[in-house]
DNA sequence: TATGAATGAGATTTCATTCAT
DNA sequence: TATGAATGAAATCTCATTCAT
C-alpha cells in the first residue's frame, strides 16, 4: 500500500475522534459521566481502550470536547448578533431555535442538565453556557420592558425557566412529549 | 454493667441513621451519587466506613433511604386526596406547596433532578415520584378542561414543565433567584 | 430477685456455652469455618455478638472448643484400653462404634473432614485425632498379622480408608445412604 | 509500532490464565477457598490483583474455571462410553484410572473433597461430578449383579466409598501412603 | 495509528473484635 | 452477664491510565 497522504491521515483522525465523541456522548447522557467507563465506550465504538488516549488526554478531556462540540452547535444555530432589534419575531426565533437545537442534539442536552447539578463539573459547562444565554436574557428583558410589563426581570426569568422545564420534560420522554402543541401554547402565553 | 435499654439503642440508631442520611444527601446532591464515595461520607460524619454498613446494606440502599425520606416530606406537604374538588384554590395550593417543599429540601431536589437523568438509577426515583405526581397532573387537566381551554393536556403539561423549570433554576442559584416574584407571576399567568 | 448462687451462675454459663458451641458447630459444618461469621452464630443463637466473646477468646477458640468436645465424645464412645486382646470381636466393636459415633455427631464429622483438608487448621484437629486412631490402626495391624495376611499394613490402611470413605458418603447424604447394609457387607469383607 | 497479532494476544492470555489457575488451585487446595485471598494469589503469581479480574469475573469464577479444568482432565482420562460391556477388565480399568487421575491432579482432588463438604459451594462441584460418576456407579451395579452378589447396590456403594476413602488418605499424606500396595489389595478384595 | 495486557489507586463491602453501658 | 454500636484491617472488585509491541 502506498503511504497515506497527510490529508488522509488527518481525515482518519477526525473521523475516529468524531466516533469516540458520539459514542461517549450517548453513554454519558444515558448513564452519567461517572457511571460510564472508558472500557464501555471503547467496546461500543469497536476500538481499543488505548486508542481513546491517543486522541484525548483523559476521560475528562473527552467530556470537555463533547461540551465544546455541543456549544459550537449552539453558536451555529443562533447567533445573537443577528437580531439586535427587539421585535416579536425575536421572541419566536428564540423559541424556534431552542426547540430545534433541543431536538437535534437531545443526548447533549440530557448530559448538560445532568452536569449542571454537580459542583466540580458544572463549572466546565456553566460558564460558557452563560456566555451564550446572557444576551438572550438581556434581550428578553428589553422585550418585556418595551411591552410595559410590571416586572420585566421576573418575566424574562420565568420565560427562561419555562424553556428549561420543557427541555427536561422532552428529554426524559422524547417520544411521548407533544413538543409542537407545547410550543404553540408557549408562544401564545409568553409573547 | 447492665446493657443499654432497647429504647436507648433505638435512639442511637435513629440519630446515627439521620446523621448519615443528611451528610450523604448533601454530598450526593453536591457532587452526584457516583462521584461520592462511602469514605467521603464517613469522613464528613466522623465515623468509620464500616459503621455505614451497620445501618445500610449498601451505597444504593443509602440512596434509596434518602429518596424515601424525601418522598415522605412530600406526602406530608400535600395530600392529593385533600382537594378532590377542583377550584382556583387548588391551583394556588399546588404552587404554594411546591415552592414550600422546594425551599425546605433543596438538597433533595437537586439530587432528584440529577438522578432522573440517568437510566439505571432513575428507576429508583421515577416510579415512586410518578405515583405522587400523577394525581396532580390529572387534577390540572380537569382544571383546564373546566376552564374551557382548547388543549387542556398541553396546558397541564406546560404548567408541570414550568414548575420543573423554576425548580432547577432556583436549585442552582438559591440565593439569587427571586422565587417570590416568580411565584406571583406564575400564578397570574397559569391560573 | 435474690442474687443467684455461684452454682446457678456456673450452670447458666455452661448452658450458654453449650448453646454457642452447638450452633457454631452446625454452621461451621454446613458452610465451613471461614464462611461462617460470628454474627450469624449470634443471630441463630438469639444472643448478642459480644456475648460470644464473653465465653470464648476468639472465633478460633470456638472452633477449638468444638473440636475438643467432639474428641471427648469419641473417648467416651470407645476406650482402646478396653480391648487389649485382639479378637474378631475387636473388629466388630470398632466398626460398631465408628458408625455409632458417626450417626450421633454427624455435624462434627462433617466439620472434621472439611478441616483436615486445610493446612493451618488441620494441625489443630489432626494431632489429637491421630492419638485416638493410632492404637486402633496398631490393633488392626496386629489383627491382620495374626490372620496371616500377606501385607497386614495394607490391610489395616485399607480398612481405615474404608471407614473414612463410608463416613464421608454417609455425611453427605445421611438420609439416602444405606448405612446398615453397608455395615453388614463391610464386616463380611474385612473381618 | 504495530500492535501484537491476535495470535500473540491469545497466547499471552492462555499462558496467564493457566498461571493464575495453577496458583489459585494450589492455594485453594492448601488453605481452602475462603481462606485464600485474591491478594495472596496475585502475590504468588507476581501479578497485580487487578489483572486477575482481567481474566476472571470474580473469585468464584476462578474457582469454577479450576473445577471445569479438573473435570476435563477426568473426561480425558476415562470415557464411560468406551466400555459398555462389563467385564473384569472394566473393574480394573476404573481402579487404574482413578488412581492415575488422583496422582496426576492431587491438588484438585484435595480441593474437591474440601468443597463438597460446604453447602453453598458444593453445588458448583457436585452436579457436574455426579454426571461423571453416575455411569460408573451404574456399571459397577451391573457388574456385581452379574456376579450374583446378594446386595449389588451395597457392593457398588461400598466400592465407591472405598475409592473415596483411599483418595482422601492419599491426598493427606501423599508421600507416605503406599498407594500401589493398597491398589493391589483393593483389586483382590473387590473384584 | 492501534492493541489490549498490566498496573495501582481507590471504591465497596465484610467481619472479628472491642468497649461503653 | 449481656448488649449492639463502633472500629479497623482486610477482602473483593473497578477503572483510568500506561506501555510494550
Amino acid at each position: 500500500m502506498s503511504p497515506r497522504t497527510e490529508k488522509q491521515f488527518k481525515e482518519i483522525r477526525e473521523t475516529k475522534k468524531e466516533l469516540i465523541l458520539n459514542i461517549a456522548l450517548e453513554e454519558f447522557a444515558e448513564h452519567g459521566y461517572h457511571a460510564t467507563s472508558i472500557s464501555k465506550i471503547s467496546n461500543k465504538a469497536n476500538i481499543s481502550k488505548g486508542l481513546i488516549y491517543n486522541y484525548f488526554e483523559s476521560k475528562e478531556d473527552v467530556l470537555k470536547a463533547i461540551i465544546n462540540k455541543g456549544l459550537d452547535v449552539m453558536s451555529d444555530a443562533y447567533n445573537p448578533t443577528k437580531f439586535d432589534e427587539i421585535t416579536e419575531d425575536v421572541f419566536e426565533f428564540i423559541v424556534e431555535q431552542t426547540f430545534f437545537v433541543l431536538k437535534k442534539n437531545r443526548h447533549f442536552w440530557k448530559l448538560y442538565f445532568s452536569l449542571i447539578m454537580k459542583s466540580g463539573v458544572s463549572e466546565i459547562v456553566e460558564e460558557p453556557m452563560r456566555q451564550y444565554l446572557e444576551p438572550f436574557i438581556f434581550r428578553m428583558l428589553e422585550y418585556y420592558k418595551k411591552q410595559g410589563k410590571q416586572n420585566p426581570m421576573a418575566n424574562a426569568l420565568l420565560f427562561g425557566a419555562m424553556l428549561d422545564g420543557i427541555s427536561i420534560n422532552y428529554i426524559l420522554h422524547p417520544k411521548m412529549y407533544p413538543l409542537e402543541d407545547i410550543k404553540k401554547l408557549l408562544i401564545q402565553k409568553f409573547k
